[in-house]
RNA sequence: GGGCCCGUAGCUCAGUCUGGUUAGAGCAUCGGCCUUUUAAGCCGAGAGUCGCGGGUUCAAAUCCCGUCGGGCCCGCCA
């Protein structure tokens, strides 16, 4: 085993189980990039050599960037951030003039190992087939891999820039794509277990083999436990397996199967290392557990160069965001899927919450979400040269952080605040009323007018959905505000009612009437319209007063009005 | 027992790799201005022992060591 020292590129070669640094700044000195992704890209360009051997590295054409998805369980955003992560990197290297692409890896052999909640039918007995001979519950397509691949394409493309390569692990074995490798672990066989035992506090048994066959008699692929390899051909007997909830059933067939030709997949420690060295990867995410030495990532790596001669590829770990300050899943019912995001705000902003800083958790939630656009939109006025940053190198790093949140291109900065757009929203539903609003409000800007549309839009829909507590709610009782009133605030009140009763006012014509009716009273006018706050909604502050009294019901309002008065 | 990440203003964070003027921003708070943009705009203010303790240095939020708190991970399987 090496554990030489590789100067000046970065990387240290380790022995395994030491640990990997991922303070987010490599270790190479001279790196000028301030972006994360940029300083990966001079990381992965700058790489000599293997990880674990004293190897020069091979000729790489292009970088491959992978990304992959179990697809066993429902889409929701925080699965959307090792594909978005990893497109960064690809647009790094293409901007440091490098030839990259993006792959995506359906990992459609996977077992089915529970049924998510709200899925159709009697899918019990599937428990434990490769996802890609299950079938499909609601029907539409060819299998329930098939089915969530489709609605991960669609969605995937909403938030990316650059299209991934599409591969299926299913396609790819029934191909054969794997064989040399396979070929090769099997070769090796006796390595690779040496590098598993490693990490394992329990030695494999002999006869153990990396590759599982599917189940010849019932199809199942967790099921089938190798019994021996004589060189050519694995012999299993199909038997149970416990997952964390559900028991894979067995249906007690012993047979044989030749990993060369039939059915099956590798396991995933080495399956890893395959895929790394079949699509030669150059950088791959991972979530932050696998930082730790030992972990999946490493064993794969090992085997990787080891055993099937490839670099192991560049790691991007991150961390996971976070909802509300817990994991997002499907039992704290806190999931947020990639649809309920975009009606309420665009996916170059999921793009930027993503593309912050690396190793730092991200905490979310929708109560949040404007202070998420209120960041995003003065990113944008930073790169946009609307607003200067003491430091360069942060305003640098910020001007660079927005381009990589964009899609196309970059979004013009807009110069309406989503909390101010959610009320608008409220006040107003016609495209007339809602832009005569932000023209008043100085927001319009002409050639922005559908961006901010559609802003008022997202924000009414987020009103609606995430923030009840926003919603304009009118004060019940007078009890609590009445002492607060001076008498001249009531005379105000008093007079307000007297002409409101008289007939029906437009909103325009009400605002111009407060201040006459204010300096009649002997009142200020910031005091009357405090007053007419305080005795509508209960608060000091409130939008425009005067179409806000002409939106609401004309008799509760008189009444109002009149009773504040007294 | 071990590893990685985080800890900077009430909140959300930037700044830490590459040490250097009184540590920044947004939101929130408070104050002022506005006879017509009243949840807006403009002006201003308060607010931080940079988790804590050592060390290196002329100089530390930044580098080193230790420590505390929070998060995640360290059988198997994927």
């Amino acid at each position: 085993m090496s554990s030489s020292t590789v100067a000046g590129c970065g990387w240290r070669t380790t022995p395994a189980g030491e640990a990997y640094s991922t303070s987010g700044y490599p270790r190479s000195r001279g790196s000028m990039a301030v972006f994360w992704a940029d300083r990966k890209a001079e990381e992965i360009r700058g790489r000599r050599k293997f990880h674990y051997l004293d190897r020069e590295l091979p000729e790489f054409e292009r970088y491959v960037v992978k990304s992959s998805a179990s697809i066993s369980g429902v889409l929701h955003i925080g699965r959307l951030s090792d594909t978005i992560r990893g497109e960064s990197v690809v647009r790094a290297l293409r901007d440091a003039g490098e030839e990259a692409a993006l792959i995506w890896v359906a990992e459609d052999m996977d077992p089915l190992r529970k049924i998510p909640e709200g899925v159709p039918g009697e899918l019990e007995e599937y428990i434990g087939t490769p996802v890609s001979s299950t079938p499909d519950p609601w029907g539409c397509h060819s299998s329930y891999a098939e089915h969530h691949v489709s609605e991960y394409l669609e969605v995937m493309g909403e938030f990316l820039e650059v299209e991934p390569e599409r591969y299926s692990m299913r396609e790819e074995y029934r191909r054969g794509s794997f064989r040399p490798y396979i070929k090769k672990l099997l070769e090796n066989l006796e390595l690779v277990v040496e590098i598993l035992n490693k990490y394992r506090k329990e030695p494999l048994e002999g006869g153990w083999s990396p590759f599982t066959p599917v189940c010849k008699s019932c199809g199942r692929i967790i099921t089938p436990r190798v019994e021996r390899f004589d060189g050519r051909k694995v012999h299993y007997r199909c038997r149970d397996y416990s997952f964390e909830k559900h028991i894979a059933r067995g249906c007690g067939y012993e047979g044989e199967a030749d990993p060369l030709r039939d059915e099956g997949k590798l396991m995933w420690k080495s399956e890893w290392a395959a895929q790394w060295a079949r699509w030669r990867v150059a950088s791959e995410g991972a979530g932050k557990e696998y930082v730790v030495p030992g972990s999946a990532w490493w064993v794969n790596a090992e085997i990787c160069e080891r055993v099937l001669g490839f670099p192991m590829p560049v790691p991007i770990f991150y961390e996971h965001l976070m909802v509300a300050g817990e994991k997002m899943s499907a039992s704290l019912g806190n999931v947020i899927y990639p649809r309920e995001w975009l009606r309420v705000a665009p996916p170059q902003l999921l793009r930027f919450l993503y593309n912050k800083k690396l190793m730092k958790t991200r905490s979310f939630s929708w109560r949040e979400l404007p202070k998420l656009y209120d960041e995003y939109d003065y990113v944008a006025r930073v790169y946009h040269g609307m607003e200067s940053v003491d430091n360069e190198r942060e305003e640098e790093h910020l001007r660079r952080l927005y381009e990589m949140s964009q899609i196309g291109e970059p979004q013009p900065a807009l110069p309406l605040p989503f909390s101010h757009a959610a009320l608008v929203a409220q006040l107003f539903s016609s495209r007339e009323a809602i832009l005569a609003s932000l023209k008043r409000s100085g927001h319009y800007v002409e050639e922005l007018e559908e961006e901010l549309l559609r802003r008022v839009a997202y924000a009414r829909e987020w009103v609606v959905r995430h923030a009840p507590e926003r919603k304009l709610s009118l004060l019940e009782s007078l009890d609590d505000v009445r002492d607060t009133l001076s008498p001249e605030q009531r005379r105000f009140l008093r007079l307000l009612h007297e002409w409101l009763s008289q007939g029906e006012r437009s909103g325009e014509e009400i605002q111009e009437k407060i201040f006459l009716l204010a300096e009649e009273a002997g009142v200020k006018a910031p005091l009357a319209f405090r007053a007419i706050y305080l005795v509508t909604l209960g608060s000091p502050r409130g939008p425009r007063a005067g179409p806000f009294l002409a939106s609401l019901d004309r008799d509760w309002l008189l009444t109002r009005l009149r009773e504040a008065g007294e």
